[in-house]
DNA sequence: TCTGTTTGAACGAATATTCAATTTATTGAA
DNA sequence: TTCAATAAATTGAATATTCGTTCAAACAGA
């Protein structure tokens, strides 16, 4: 088996640090020396793999956003392939894997804050967006007029952004089952809405 | 007419220019030093009338908290006194500051966000995610069942902070009208869908 | 003059970054 | 295999910068 480098390892030292800092002391309190601390390496080490604290920072959030996007794949190609079914996996997927952690709402909610002042965290935030919002047009459009599908979309994912942030405001009394099932809710209510009555 | 006092006068400098310089420079940005300039004022002024940056920053918060309940108390006062009414009102309020102001959806994220850092910040914001919801709960017993009230404003409540967080990383592309669009057509389809076919 | 207001330089604490020194790993000749 | 030479990885003290707070002094109005 091909080991991962010490590079890899390092990096991924680093990062899961990096997420577990800012879980307990937010993003102001994330400091090079506690994620130094957490992964039990020196401070130096974060600018010979990562160049700066910022680059870190980025390369955390990437993990973050690529972790979400696994999920949706994985989920959504354990469904069968019909349109209701692949937008329930799609809120699924949002609101599970490493989203499950009960602090890690926390620390989204961090990174969308520092996005906004920060280009590149910015652009990464907006290719996932627009990734979500696609994917659920692709499919409403199977299931209602078209321009009834594009506004839906854009209320399914406001509606996860916004359970996510209430997740983050409980501080650990997280109900992802709640959410889940109001977004459902929600998808079916539309669905049925926008055909009349069958 | 009385004319208010210097600490009245001084008080309300400083948290106006604290929106500002979070606006421009966000929550890390917002030094006592740009404060200062932005207000025209000297740095050691802050703690002579909010003792430290943190009771600053309190203020601040009270203040955008306190505009956003007149905010809703005018335009419900405004309506007739029926549920749906007083349920459009309340959408328009929470996103009637947005229009006034294309940066301040940003300066809400970052005081979310400072909030889970900060037990003060945080009873500020859970005192307004109460009222909000009581309010819903109150005008949605009238126009559905007991049971779908609760789980329909708290729908309602993500929407808008949904729509808020999107509104915030869109840059001053923001289209509030839009999100209120999208937040009474949900309102309308659950109260639809909650009453059957009449 | 007296009181409340305002200033801003000085101070100390916190922190990201740097880099010379040290440790660890790899290589390849004997 | 052994061992010295070389390269790579890692350390952490030193540095420079930033920022909140303090407070003696200056100021303004009554």
């Amino acid at each position: 088996m091909a080991r991962p480098g010490v590079e890899t390892i390092r990096r991924q030292q680093l990062i899961e640090a990096t997420l577990k800092v800012i879980e307990q002391h937010g993003f102001q309190g994330a400091t090079i020396g506690k994620i130094a601390g957490a992964s039990e390496l020196s401070v130096g080490i974060v600018s010979h793999y990562f160049g700066s604290k910022q680059g870190l920072l980025e390369a955390t959030m990437r993990y973050l956003l690529s972790s979400l996007r696994h999920d949706v794949q994985a989920l959504m190609a354990a469904r069968p392939n019909e349109p209701r079914e692949r937008l329930m996996a799609i809120v699924d997927a949002n609101f599970s894997g490493v989203q499950t952690n009960a602090q890690s709402a926390k620390t989204w909610l961090a990174f969308w804050t520092q996005a906004m002042h920060s280009p590149e965290l910015m652009r990464l935030q907006r290719v996932n967006e627009r990734r979500l919002l696609s994917n659920l047009v692709f499919y409403l459009h199977q299931l209602m007029p078209p321009e009834r599908a594009l506004t839906t979309a854009q209320t399914i994912a406001a509606l996860i952004d916004g359970f996510w942030l209430r997740a983050a405001m409980s501080e650990g009394r997280i109900e992802p089952n709640e959410a889940v099932a109001l977004c459902k809710t929600y998808i079916d209510q539309a669905i049925y809405a926008n055909n009349g009555v069958h």
